[in-house]
DNA sequence: AAATTAGGTTACGCGAC
DNA sequence: GTCGCCAAACCTAATTT
């Protein structure tokens, strides 16, 4: 037997939840001589044959490492799969520099080859029609998901939207970077991290109207069900920015959550009464907060602040 | 700083073509 | 599809409290 059975054998030792199973006895024959196939992943009985579980998926690494360095010797794993590049990161990268795995400089000849090989690299990678479209419409949604700090999640989210469109011959007729723009912007709304589409538009590379545009095709054609935004979303993110505490936040979502109670909020600008609900609760809080900062991070006038302001001030004093 | 006012801009829905 | 129009929300800017 080989060094590498040998280890094996101990692997199937360690899953722990694999050995329970394998304890129990054959419901079929009634003896205790269960065993884990580990090729292909089956749970069968030895005495009779017959298979309890298959498809089995090991979760765990398929080699054993004990020390860091046997581990990413041994590691033939790349990296994750990621919606963010058009080929979801599965195509071989060339670097860009000439030099070898081990840092060495190539060769005058070896360059030559690398070269050609990167050409074609290339070619392969871009050459269906719709590539090349996915590629500066990913690279566009990476650029923005780190330009207006979301998580990484988003941008995922958002290529798969954009895949979508793409699929459903959406983005025909109108600017790659436009559907790209909406694509974000739909994936913030759907995970809850709104962004206004004047955040947007200091980071995209098209007009405000144009994202606004796209959004509405991308919408409406693939039923994408849209619930209008809720203040309340922007209250965390204004309140951090304007060091508030946590009774403000508290107080301000409670405002919101009475004035749309009240139906106070239909066709209202959201970023204005979220921050005209911030703007209350502060007061109220005893907190310092001008009109001026509070409509400088929620992109409204003052006015705007003042005009929500005193809807809710009048709702919250009825009471 | 906050409020008031006036006048201009914009996005949106709707119907006509 | 797009043209034209409307009403509402918002904006800017000037002025007052």
């Amino acid at each position: 037997m080989s060094e590498s059975s040998l280890r094996q054998r101990r692997d199937v030792d360690e899953r722990t939840d694999a050995r329970a199973e394998s304890t129990d006895s054959c419901p079929e024959c009634g003896d205790g001589s269960v065993i884990l196939d580990d090729v292909r992943g089956e749970l069968v009985c030895q005495g009779c044959g017959f298979v309890l579980r298959n498809r089995l998926i090991d979760p765990g690494a398929e080699w054993s490492a004990f020390t860091h360095e046997e581990s990413q010797e041994k590691s033939r794993v790349g990296s994750p799969m990621t919606e963010m590049l058009h080929d979801k990161g599965l195509t071989t990268e060339i670097h860009w520099k000439n030099a070898d795995a081990q840092g060495r400089p190539l060769s005058a000849r070896k360059q030559e080859t690398i070269k050609r090989l990167r050409t074609w690299q290339d070619r392969l990678r871009i050459s269906q029609t719709g590539e090349r479209n996915l590629q500066l419409a990913l690279s566009e949604i990476n650029r923005m998901t780190s330009a207006l700090e979301l998580p990484q999640q988003v941008g995922e989210m958002a290529s798969v939207i954009y895949r979508q469109a793409l699929e459903n011959n959406l983005v025909q007729g109108r600017s790659i970077e436009g559907v790209a723009s909406s694509s974000l912007y739909i994936a913030c709304r759907k995970r809850g991290l709104p962004r206004s589409l004047d955040e947007f538009e200091t980071v995209a590379r098209v007009e405000r109207s144009e994202i606004a545009r796209s959004y509405r095709s991308l919408v409406v054609q693939q039923d994408l069900e849209m619930k209008p935004i809720d203040p309340k979303q922007f209250v965390p993110r204004f309140c951090s920015e304007l060091e508030l505490g946590q009774r403000v936040k508290r107080e301000a979502t409670e405002i919101l959550e009475r004035s749309g109670d009240a139906g106070l909020h239909s066709g209202k600008s959201p970023t204005g009464l979220a921050g005209a609900a911030i703007y209350l609760a502060a007061r109220r809080c005893d907190e310092e907060l001008t009109q001026s900062r509070i409509a400088d991070v929620a992109q409204v006038t003052e006015v705007t602040i003042r005009n929500r302001y005193q809807e809710q001030l009048a709702l919250i004093e009825q009471s």
